[in-house]
DNA sequence: CGACTGACGCCGA
DNA sequence: CTCGGCGCCAGTC
């Protein structure tokens, strides 16, 4: 019910990360309104609708390793699509210094209150 | 109810 | 950089 309006709600927020660009858990959970819910974020992107277009790859733990296990079949998969858009992944993680997303304000106005 | 479980995060040693 | 420990919260049993 109400929690899946949560998980819409992250879903979108996670589609205003560009490509080639990165953002952990927890930038995505404040973003979207929900403080100190970064595993909620994780658990939306593991139901997200096949459907719709999200880009759970772009999501990486605060320290910019891949929250799967490395060698994993889904870390993997993560990191060839990171890296089919430029991202440089090395030992199952991002440098978050050269690749997170920082969302401009008026962009995020933009996109969220309309 | 309580216990356990994560696609997490932060802090201190 | 690695570990341990604790906080966090929605689900599940």
């Amino acid at each position: 019910m109400n929690s899946e309006h949560k998980y819409t709600r992250i879903w979108k927020t996670v589609q205003l990360v560009p490509p080639g660009k990165v953002a952990s858990y927890g930038q995505i959970a404040d973003l979207a309104g929900l403080p100190g819910r970064a595993r909620l974020v994780g658990k939306a992107l593991g139901y997200a609708p096949p459907g719709m277009q999200v880009p759970w790859y772009r999501i990486l733990r605060s320290n910019g390793q891949i929250a799967f296990p490395p060698g994993s079949e889904a870390a993997e998969e993560q990191k060839g699509r990171l890296q089919e858009e430029g991202v440089a992944v090395l030992n199952n993680r991002v440098r978050l210094k050269a690749f997170q997303w920082t969302p401009d304000l008026a962009e995020l106005l933009f996109r969220l209150e309309f």
